[in-house]
DNA sequence: CAAAGCCGTTTTTTT
DNA sequence: AACGGCTTTG
């Protein structure tokens, strides 16, 4: 068979001395040397186990730093050198970022044509595609449009206003968060309504089947809804899914503790027939629980799949002993997990610090007075720093005492440049042009800039459009329903739908750069701006966003062999590009990192500063409040965030914090006193008592 | 019909 | 403290 690929190793890991010096094995011709390189020398026995465990249902249990990310790159590189065919391999992520990493490094060991590379997708990635291609069988339109949350939380706001709930008794947070519940488990509005509990869930049940038509209405769905139909149109439709099933001989989820039902049922369609389905996980790390994942899917792995290997990763190359012991203690705390033992590879090291203070404007300056230090004095670069936080309120402070001294920094994670207004009009134009049936993005733009459609004439469009069961553009569309408005009213609508249909002219002839300008001076974006703006540099500024709008046009526009608007709009809805491609510059231009816990999985950094670690927000009130399991999934936060330092780790707390306004006193967490031994174990109670009757 | 001003709520985490 | 929705005013 003639070696298309060529294999060779750029990874920095833990390799043995030698092998850094020549790490740049470039191009090496495979097989015996891949197995001398990857297989011998640079992984320990139970990484090599895992990478050579090919076919059959595999679980890699990886703890926190155990080069899981190497294991699975080099697991794919190994199918490949086997002969297996790339383009049969699936490998499934849960972020962008992860898919990306890992075509990246995939691509650092093997050469492939890029015809023939393995599929490595985000499971809405994933769906989407099979969506677009299969969805008309469920009787949705091919060009549906994704709902963002902003849009869902609006609807849910129209239907609750509609049935005619108060605020009080159902919130549309609530109710958002009741249907991603339900989604996430596959459970219809019908099923929902028979088994609600309690008049609450009841009433959220109805709400949610008010939704589901609301979207079905509008030919949008919301993000549940790309899996759940994915699974939906696999049980429906036994065809398709075998179809799509064939289309891989491998597959592999990664993050696999963080998968809901319907995630799962869709892997198990897709594995079913073949069974070579590698999952790599860390039950311990289970942190998505309120979107619906669920610990019990890695837990029961073995189970579900009668001969499955498990393999356990409990050697831990990141962090020093000390800030392991602490992780440790940390996670015993837990329940229901395999019982792993993380093994520092790194003896020693500084003991973790945790430092009090009596607000939080004193523990945001000293931590960035320690950070100084670390930069002045320790040799530290600002990249090796990272604070972590369980909340998004919680960096600003961080951030002005940073910027006061000048530290670069970057807040990674926080989508705030499609939160701003400018960009969620410009994406909503450019979804009304692309499918004016969104009715989320037709209500945001139809009197945006003001064009004489009041909120009444519009209110009244949608009522009729609610009774009839279509979309506000195609009542806008119907001169007998206009008649019920006013004059002037119509004739701003008929010009209105003028516009549209030039713009859709226009983005249909051709798409460029100049597309979206012309598209900016046809609806007088800049005038909009100023009219916003209360001086000049506010006009600056918001001026700024639009011109960044324009910036990912134009990169799209040249990362793109077939641009279309509709693959633009997309990659938006998923964040597929990576428009934060400005952030990573800045990360790799040197920049201390702020993020919240959850975005901090699967990073390290040298240095760590967690802060905030108080009764009520490190375990969380809402979590507090729910006790049981909600704690523990705060804990294992906890324990992604302090299993991120390699060297040294701050722990930090203020006994007052600022809320709404007002000073509250805090507590230390709870987590805290167990990290350092201070808190009871019952798990250790249990061992102890163990020991003591085999003694007797 | 648009702008200004008042009131009440809000924040857990994200694809 | 800050933002969004609603009401009043121009």
């Amino acid at each position: 068979m003639p070696q298309e690929y060529v294999i060779f190793l750029l990874d920095d890991g833990v390799y043995p001395d030698s092998l850094n010096q020549n790490r740049f094995y470039k191009k090496i011709p495979q097989n015996a040397i891949f197995e001398q390189i990857c297989m011998d020398a640079t992984l320990n026995c139970d990484q090599r186990e895992a990478v050579n465990t090919l076919s059959g249902p595999l679980l890699v249990l990886a703890g926190a730093g155990s080069g899981k990310t190497r294991v699975v790159t080099v697991r794919i590189a190994k199918l490949i050198d086997t002969g297996i065919s790339p383009r049969r391999i699936l490998a499934m992520t849960f972020t962008n970022k992860a898919a990306q990493e890992m075509q990246k490094r995939i691509a650092s060991m093997i050469s492939t044509h890029r015809e023939n590379q393995p599929e490595i997708s985000t499971f809405h990635s994933l769906c989407v595609r099979i969506l677009r291609r299969q969805i008309h069988n469920l009787g949705y339109p091919n060009n549906f449009s994704i709902l963002d949350a902003s849009d869902q939380n609006s609807i849910c706001r129209k239907v609750l206003r509609e049935i005619r709930v108060s605020d009080a008794s159902l919130k549309p947070r609530d109710l958002l968060y009741h249907i991603g519940q339900w989604k996430s488990r596959g459970i219809s509005p019908k099923i929902a309504t028979r088994d609600a509990d309690t008049d609450r869930e009841h009433l959220a049940a109805v709400a949610f089947r008010r939704y589901q038509d609301e979207l079905t209405r509008c030919g949008t769905v919301d993000f549940d809804d790309l899996l759940l139909l994915t699974s939906v149109l696999f049980r429906d439709y036994p065809e398709v899914r075998e179809n799509e099933a064939d289309r891989f001989d491998h597959i592999l989820v990664d993050e696999y503790q963080d998968t809901n039902d319907i995630q799962y049922s869709i892997v198990k369609s897709l594995s079913q027939k073949h069974r070579n389905l590698c999952v790599v996980g860390d039950d311990d790390q289970s942190i998505y629980g309120f979107r619906g994942s669920d610990v019990r899917h890695i837990l029961n792995f073995a189970s579900d799949w009668p001969g499955a290997k498990t393999i356990r990763l409990e050697a831990n190359y990141r962090s020093t002993e000390a800030i392991l012991e602490v992780s440790n203690r940390l996670i015993r705390f837990n329940a229901n997990r395999y019982d792993k033992v993380l093994k520092a590879a790194r003896a020693g090291g500084q003991k973790p610090r945790i430092e009090q203070f009596g607000d939080e404007e004193h523990e945001s300056k000293q931590v960035v007075t320690s950070i100084r230090r670390d930069l002045e004095s320790n040799g530290r670069q600002p990249s090796d720093i990272a604070i972590l936080f369980r909340t998004n309120e919680q960096p600003r402070l961080f951030e002005t005492e940073l910027r006061k001294f000048d530290i670069p920094y970057v807040l990674l994670g926080s989508h705030s440049f499609y939160d701003r207004k400018e960009i969620k009009d410009l994406v909503a134009y450019l979804r009304v042009i692309h499918h004016a049936d969104d009715e989320p993005s037709m209500r945001r733009i139809i009197n945006n800039p003001p064009r004489g459609i009041s909120a009444n004439s519009v209110s009244a469009l949608v009522e009729i459009a609610t009774q009839r069961g279509v979309s506000l553009w195609q009542v806008m569309l119907d001169n007998e329903a206009l008649q019920t408005l006013k004059v002037p009213a119509r004739m701003s609508i008929r010009n209105f739908i003028e516009t549209i249909r030039s713009l859709q002219q226009t983005f249909s002839e051709n798409l460029e750069l100049s597309t979206f300008h012309s598209f900016l001076s046809a609806i007088q974006y800049k005038k909009e701006v100023l009219r916003n703006s209360e001086d000049e540099a506010e006009t600056e500024q918001r001026w700024a966003s639009v011109e960044e709008m324009a910036n990912v046009f134009g990169a799209y526009l040249g990362r793109k062999r077939k641009p279309t608007l509709e693959s633009f709009l997309e990659e938006i809805a998923l964040a597929e590009s990576d428009f934060d491609d400005d952030k990573d510059d800045q990360l790799d231009r040197n920049a201390v990192a702020l993020l919240t816990l959850h975005a901090s999985k699967g990073l390290e950094f040298p240095v760590v500063y967690m802060v905030g670690l108080e009764e009520g927000l490190l375990p969380h009130g809402r979590a507090v409040a729910a006790e049981g399991p909600a704690i523990d999934e705060e804990r294992r936060l906890a324990y992604v965030g302090v299993t991120r330092a390699q060297d040294e780790l701050t722990l930090s707390l203020s006994l007052t914090r600022r809320k709404w306004g007002r000073v509250q006193e805090q507590n230390p967490s709870r987590f805290l006193f167990e990290m350092i031994g201070q808190a009871d174990n019952p798990h250790d109670a249990v061992v102890k008592r163990e020991t003591e009757t085999t003694n007797h």
